[in-house]
DNA sequence: GTAACCACTGTACTGAAGTATACCAAAATA
DNA sequence: TATTTTGGTATACTTCAGTACAGTGGTTAC
């Protein structure tokens, strides 16, 4: 294995840390799509549930990838956006889509039902 | 949100559920790179256990993620070789490489110390 | 003859990720 | 007046991915 493989192996495994979970990346693509409140969000990721959100939500901004606004007028207006971080990330998340779409039927899901 | 939305959610899971887990890509990646042998691969990814190698092999042959080969000269010969389904994954993979190099000083990793 | 390599499998365990559910206060809507 | 919406937090539980490590049966090198 000569050093490149290895700095690919790294810099690959950096990514698939930082992507590890399973909402992160419908989060980040819900987003990037235009969604900004949190009640909008949870809805445009069926089964995902408030806790997992507000965590995710959380570590996403303490990680720079997006900005949380809050607007103080009653009634108070929170809004997440986007950094150029995460919309950078964007290309592979349209990738991946349609990577899944072509592969739908080989693809065999065993979670939901 | 609309139908692509849903539709293009989805697909993005589909393609989630599929790199699911630690070591799925980091294998799809070394094979792709040329490894084909049981040791070789383990050797070229650092911290996987043949157990977890095990595995993941077994479970991407039945996914036709690849072709187990095996040559019953003595002493016996095994290798795995990538379908295309696997290589026509290549290319995220790559910009998965080159994402993670880009954002290396962002991602912070909390594991491998 | 013994040590190392190959390609694995089996058993047992841990911990983190995710789930389920209830709850909060304020404001808007019916 | 009652219900719903918003933006979350708290508590408790479950599951399974991943780890650790021992072992197997054969082969070849020293």
């Amino acid at each position: 294995m000569d050093r490149d493989q290895v700095e690919e192996l790294r810099s690959l495994q950096d990514t698939l840390y930082f992507i590890g979970g399973k909402w992160r990346i419908p989060i980040m693509n819900s987003i990037c799509n235009g969604n900004r409140r949190f009640r909008e969000i949870e809805r445009s990721i069926p089964g995902i549930t408030t806790r997992m959100l507000s965590r995710e939500l959380k570590d996403m901004e303490a990680n720079k990838l997006l900005k949380r606004n809050v607007y103080p007028d009653t009634p108070v207006l929170v809004e997440y956006e986007p950094t150029e971080h995460c919309r950078s990330f964007g290309g592979i998340i349209s990738e991946m889509i349609n990577w899944g779409r072509i592969h739908r039927d080989i693809v065999v899901r065993k979670e939901n039902k």
